[in-house]
DNA sequence: GCCAACGTTGGC
DNA sequence: GCCAACGTTGGC
């Protein structure tokens, strides 16, 4: 079982929305990072969990937990020149992009706040709150997360 | 809205 | 293969 943490900007998708949506699961598409995208489609695993991340906003923090309900396959939004996130340099027969798809496990009552968490101490090297990080999705160590659920429960 | 950090692109 | 220019991310 690995944990990660996948960030989304409230206004495009938030965790009211994922909790809104058939089943409480959703694609994840749009990654266009290969660093993230190879997390997807490597070494994401059905039963993985993950924090719900909302980014670009005040404040930004973890908001909530996911489970990875499906694993990587190829992001089809980047075949279809009407969307957003079109790739022409995706090919069907061979996609550059990859998505999971994640259901809603747990809203929190109160947020963990990007602050409270840099606040955690022993958190140890932490992709998050590392210095320039951009990463859309990131790992978690068993320690950080269980320190950091910990946190948000109590 | 600013801007630092970082990834990508493309000319050479 | 180098690197300047450019676009994006995301905290502040």
């Amino acid at each position: 079982m690995n944990y990660w943490l996948i960030k989304s900007e409230p206004g495009a998708f938030s965790i009211d929305d994922l909790a809104k949506s058939p089943r409480k699961t959703t694609h994840w598409d749009g990654v266009r990072n290969y660093q993230a995208r190879n997390m997807m489609r490597d070494q994401m695993r059905r039963g993985d969990q993950a924090f719900f991340y909302h980014s670009n906003c005040k404040p930004p923090g973890i908001v909530g937990i996911v489970e990875i309900v499906k694993e990587g396959y190829p992001d089809f939004t980047a075949f279809d020149p009407e969307d957003h996130h079109f790739d022409p340099k995706s090919d069907p027969d061979k996609p550059t992009w990859y998505m999971v798809d994640v259901k809603l496990k747990q809203t929190f009552n109160d947020m963990l706040s990007l602050d409270q968490i840099k606040a955690v101490p022993g958190l140890g090297d932490f992709a998050l709150t590392r210095k320039g990080n951009r990463l859309s999705v990131m790992p978690v160590s068993a320690q950080q997360w269980h320190k950091l659920v910990k946190l948000a429960s109590s």
